[in-house]
DNA sequence: TATGAATGAGTGTTCATTCAT
DNA sequence: GATGAATGAACACTCATTCAT
């Protein structure tokens, strides 16, 4: 990409997250990314455009740090941790991203072409739970709940991680995900 | 309080939970509610201090909803249960009041001043939290993790019936209950 | 006068002079004076009316002021000297009425028809002046270079003593008096 | 200067001195100068730097007519007159200038930095008359009064010519001097 | 007579977007 | 591709004025 279509991106990251779609100015994105007004418009055609890309592009980001390490092999309550645990770990370390994708997942400036785009390439989770719940693990509850679940609890963690980054070390992460796991296994 | 203060605060809470803050003009605000502009800052010095004035005033719908049929004779279970219950059907039935909690909890647009005010009441929280914890029915957690917890299930739980209005009844509430309280029991 | 009325044009004569015409709001003049602002509008129908009745009421008090011991039995000197010192302690202590005669003489707030009424009433400082001009104690000049004349040392004299109070006694107010009477006499 | 720039402060000048401050909107200065209203903010961050940069402007414009022949070798009077005459044609024939710096002098809007810009220039005239005092050609005044007896004289006269142009010839410009100079000196 | 809530046109200023260079 | 001056619609907020009490 582009060097400077990548610093735009970047620098809309942050202020999107900071201030919000209408409380960020397509000049103040150009300035903190060191560029003219103009330029902006020239690698997106609208202040929309922009936010969807940059939508795209965090989901994908998102996408390649949950499953840069997914082995098949592994059991399930393994895998589903490694999943969890990247989640978790995408959100806490990649902050503005995560926020990003939270804020403006429900937000009217994302068309759904967009979202579109973004979800088709996140059924796998869904096909994954559906294996473990059919080999009984865990207890027999609708997807769409599991799913929801599955993402509040990364919320809480990731949360609280935040608030309190001194207490973030490998004990307190299990036991953050045991009260997830005893919370959906029979 | 005033009528025409009232029709405001309820335009201003449907339009910033669709649009956001800076999303919603002041003179929409105003139109929605069947006043005159005018009318708006006569009400609200600023646009800052009815948004302030509007999260003071769903922080005190929740706590009025949570707190309604509280008993402090209860079981510690039957006693959370309860809490949850309450603060899981205010997100399903007041979903504008709740959903305007969460995105603009963190926002910069509320003042500290206001979020202390609104704070300071839902101190009790923590407190009832602690007494189940030494009655020893519920895993040696921090806290403040557990006040995530539970707001993180009561997030999927909110976002789930939401999407899926036809499978809201008393057995999957509970199912959802369930998954939280498996979670933090020892 | 009505108390409230009074209040009001005194109010308004500070506001008007610290801040303009536009620059000063009604609501401010009703609250400087102590009154609610739809008192104001009782007093007086607009915006424009007050400022006009302060303009008749100023010229009012200045003519009162400069005529007060007006004798026309002496030298014509006397008679001059004792307007020019009057006009000139007007100028001092009065500032703000001063001040405000000075600012809205040529101001598109005052309607000609107010202007008209003031004027009528000052008519007899050329008439004297003509006596003085005829008996050949002042140079040849024309009426109203005189009245300029004297306007502008009044102005001159008024603003140096408002910048240096602390010179402000007999002998230096004759020095300046000099100035002027040297100027005009022959 | 930019081109559209010199449009915005000629189109201020006017309408300020029309208008006054708060009585002229952007928006018609904007339109006067026939621009757009953001070219104005594009140029000026506000309507108060507007303002201020136009009292330096007139000023420094003033500066130039009053300095532009200037000799050192003639005689005091010579000289004195020279500054007068200059000064007065100045506030006849560029009268918009001349009018802005008196209204807006003593004005909230100009800030003391800008004032204190402004005024630094002008100190030489004060030089000048010390001087012509110590040369005993003039009464013993203090140097202020002497300031103000001087700007006081040239207002009268700029009254006088601008509601008399007819009358506006060298006599009777002289005959107005004349008055000035008999009154200053011994 | 006095009040102050209500009005809506108007204000200073911002901002997404365009376009000549 | 990159720039930044220029645009004019839209924004938060103000204000003179009205009117029911």
């Amino acid at each position: 990409m582009n060097e400077k279509k990548q610093l735009l991106l970047n620098a809309a990251l942050k202020l999107f997250v900071e201030k919000g779609f209408h409380g960020t100015s397509t000049s103040e994105i150009a300035k903190t990314a060191g560029v003219a007004t103009g330029t902006l418009f020239h690698h997106f055609k609208t202040k929309q455009e922009l936010i969807n890309s940059l939508y795209l592009y965090t989901k994908e980001q998102l996408l390649i740090a949950i499953t840069i390490d997914y082995q098949d092999s592994e059991q399930f309550k393994s895998n589903l941790k490694r999943l969890w645990l990247n989640f978790t770990h995408f959100g806490i370390e990649k902050s503005d991203m995560y926020q990003f994708i939270i804020i403006f997942h429900s937000s009217p400036y994302i068309t759904s072409l967009t979202k579109e785009q973004a979800e088709t390439r996140f059924d796998d989770l869904l096909t994954f739970y559906r294996k473990g719940i059919e080999n009984q693990e865990i207890k027999t509850v609708k997807d769409e709940m599991m799913v929801e679940f599955f993402l509040g609890t990364i919320f809480s963690t990731v949360n609280y991680f935040t608030k309190h980054p001194e207490r973030l070390n490998e004990k307190n992460m299990n036991l953050s995900f045991e009260l997830f796991w005893d919370g959906i296994s029979k």
